[in-house]
RNA sequence: CGGGAUGUGGCGCAGCCUGGUAGCGCGCUUGACUGGGGGUCAAGAGGUCGCAGGUUCAAUUCCUGUCAUCCCGACCA
């Protein structure tokens, strides 16, 4: 591509409302361009980058035998409303109203497509001899976002590879999944990009059923915990700690327990202003309805509840936060005064609950807490959990080494469905011994722009971006200095001419323009290669060949050019796929 | 949806408090000089000051409403 024939408005100036550079330098390099809130332009060169994700995804889902397919944006609005999800997506769904003659036709367009590909299923598969089979597509996904932001990270309309497995059996699924997180490890590695597999929340099949794929970024939205010892990875809603139960004996010389007047300070913080403590000195009482029932969860006042582990812990089916008329019956008190000193509910408390030596604590009263709270003598336990959400220096379930907790972007998620969507939409088979059955299923989705986005926010200096060679728009970039000396020109155009029958990505900037201007561009865009054509080289029979991140250039002789760059794209290419 | 901020040429901003002529830098056009890390000089083009209403002789400026964008939080199969 000629940089002349092409748009590429790259920008000195970063425009204010970008905030993180993934952002800033997408725009600054003129990749993307924002139409409104959630919803970008993919310039030529953003979208060649976008291109080469797919291209790499399309071949590593080929090699895993997935099946491509494209399945309509556009669906009727009662497959979700049998799946039950046109409730559960709420705002998330963007829902359309469209006239056909005198009537009104509902649909949506696709946030996924669980239920297409479902639907679809149920109509042909009908024996387990077609089982088991893995399809996927490359397509726009639309969900709206209460609040799109981070730029391209966070759109309301954005490419994602989904991909669904269909089993016969649970052994077949286990196969399938396992199947394509080895496709995505192979993904982003030739994606050049850092990534973590993390334990996430799994669904109805419990287990190892579900694992995100992390960029770790600090603008990240995702927070993952990791474990440098034991390779330990996990999401914070999912990670375990590997806390011990304490001792839950009486604590030696305790103070006495007191009432204080705390009139309308109900909050961790305001009591710890009132009182001048720190949250770490209190015992936080959160009462939820547990099938039901009231409970009251302890947590030590800087913590966080995490309701995953609670509902386990309680090996309950339901759970949620109890409503006010609840809490003021159990407790006595107005909300904000609960503890569990006297509390006419059963307790259960997180592994940090009892260590806390002469607690502070709502004492079931309204406007009063309690000081000098303590296990055995003031409330009984007869054992711990872990409640909460790990936080930062916490013991690592496996080795017991400190975890550390980093944010992340989540690129990719593979996820062991089960028969939810088979069962509410029909999709069954019949097997070797004439029985129906649910065709288990599981889900595997890529987001490719995040690949992009990704890579920006990752990998650039103060210069600009720097590609890895697979994702780079272009693979090398060609400078002739002078677009006025026709000499030049001609030597120039040959050396391009001839790296595009090599099969190379080359980006000639043809433009009149001073060199230190281009040069200035050429790191902007970040193209891994640059070959420069000067006067003097010229003379010399020099032309000059810099890698993006080289300190100083090579010169190479005009004649062996071509054959050199190509060897240094090909030699960055193997080092990514090997 | 709660809290905060901002809308002035393609981009970055000033002007507004204290009403009266719309300005700067970058970019763009033309020419000359230049020519290896975002050049110099000269001459130009480009604006319903987000939109609507109000106050006023007069509104970019004051008031009301509205829309949009960004940030923090809530939410995110």
């Amino acid at each position: 591509m000629r940089w002349t024939k092409s748009l590429i408005p790259t920008m000195k100036e970063t425009p204010a409302d970008a905030e993180i550079p993934s952002h800033q330098l997408m725009l600054r390099a003129g990749l993307i361009h924002q139409l409104m809130a959630g919803a970008y332009t993919y310039l030529p060169l953003g979208w060649r980058s976008i291109q080469k994700a797919a291209n790499i995804i399309r071949e590593e889902m080929d090699r895993a035998d997935a099946v491509e397919m494209l399945m309509p944006a556009l669906q009727p609005i009662d497959l979700f409303d049998r799946t039950g999800r046109n409730e559960d997506f709420g705002s998330v769904l963007i829902r359309l109203e469209v006239a056909r003659g005198d009537r009104k036709v509902q649909m949506a367009l696709g946030p996924t497509h669980e239920e297409v590909i479902t639907d679809l299923m149920a109509r042909h598969i009908n024996s387990y001899r077609q089982l088991p089979i893995t399809l996927y597509q490359i397509q726009t996904k639309f969900r709206n976002e209460e609040r799109p932001r981070f730029g391209v990270l966070r759109t309301s309309e954005f490419l994602m590879k989904d991909a669904y497995s269909f089993a016969s059996t649970l052994e077949q699924l286990d196969e399938s999944y396992q199947a394509m997180y080895d496709a995505y490890c192979r993904i982003f590695k030739r994606c050049g990009l850092p990534y973590i597999p993390v334990e996430a929340e799994s669904g109805p099949i419990g287990g190892d059923a579900s694992h995100e794929f992390m960029i770790p970024a600090e603008n990240g939205e995702d927070q993952i915990v990791y474990c440098e010892s034991s390779g330990y990875a996990a999401n914070l809603e999912r990670a375990e700690t590997g806390r011990k139960q304490p001792d839950l004996s009486a604590a030696e010389n305790p103070q006495e327990l007191r009432e204080i007047d705390t009139p309308k300070v109900g909050t961790i913080s305001e009591v710890c202003t009132l009182l001048k403590c720190q949250p770490e000195q209190m015992i936080k009482t959160l009462i939820y309805l547990a099938d039901e029932k009231p409970v009251a969860v302890l947590l030590r006042g800087d913590h966080e509840a995490n309701e995953g582990k609670i509902r386990r812990a309680l090996n309950v089916e339901s759970l949620e936060m109890a409503d006010e008329a609840t809490i003021e019956k159990v407790t006595g008190a107005k909300i904000g005064f609960a503890g569990p000193v006297g509390i006419g509910c059963p307790i259960i408390a997180d592994h940090d609950v009892p260590a806390i030596k002469d607690a502070i604590t709502g004492a079931n009263k309204t406007d009063t807490h309690y000081t000098g709270v303590n296990i055995a003598r003031d409330y009984q336990l007869t054992e711990t959990f872990d409640l909460r959400n790990a936080v930062q220096g916490d013991p690592c379930p496996k080795s017991g080494e400190p975890m550390n907790l980093v944010h992340g972007i989540e690129v990719g998620h593979v996820f062991k469905l089960g028969t939810k969507y088979s069962d509410a939409l029909g999709a069954d088979f019949l097997n070797e011994h004439e029985k129906r059955e649910s065709i288990i299923m599981g889900c595997y989705g890529i987001g490719v722009n995040r690949i992009v986005a990704g890579l920006a926010e990752t990998s650039h200096d103060e210069n600009g971006l720097i590609w890895p060679i697979s994702i780079a728009p272009f693979e090398v970039i060609l400078i002739p200095l002078k677009t006025n000396d026709e000499e030049l020109m001609q030597v120039a155009n040959k050396v391009y001419a001839e790296l595009q029958d090599q099969g190379v990505d080359v980006l000639m900037d043809d433009r009149k323009a001073r060199p230190g201007f281009k040069f200035k561009d050429a790191d902007l865009i970040g193209i891994p290669y640059r070959i420069v054509i000067g006067g003097k080289g010229l003379q010399e029979g020099i032309a000059e060949v810099k890698g993006r991140t080289d300190d100083q250039p090579e010169k190479i002789p005009l004649d062996d050019v071509v054959a050199h760059v190509c060897n240094l794209v090909q030699k960055a290419k193997d080092e990514l796929n090997g």
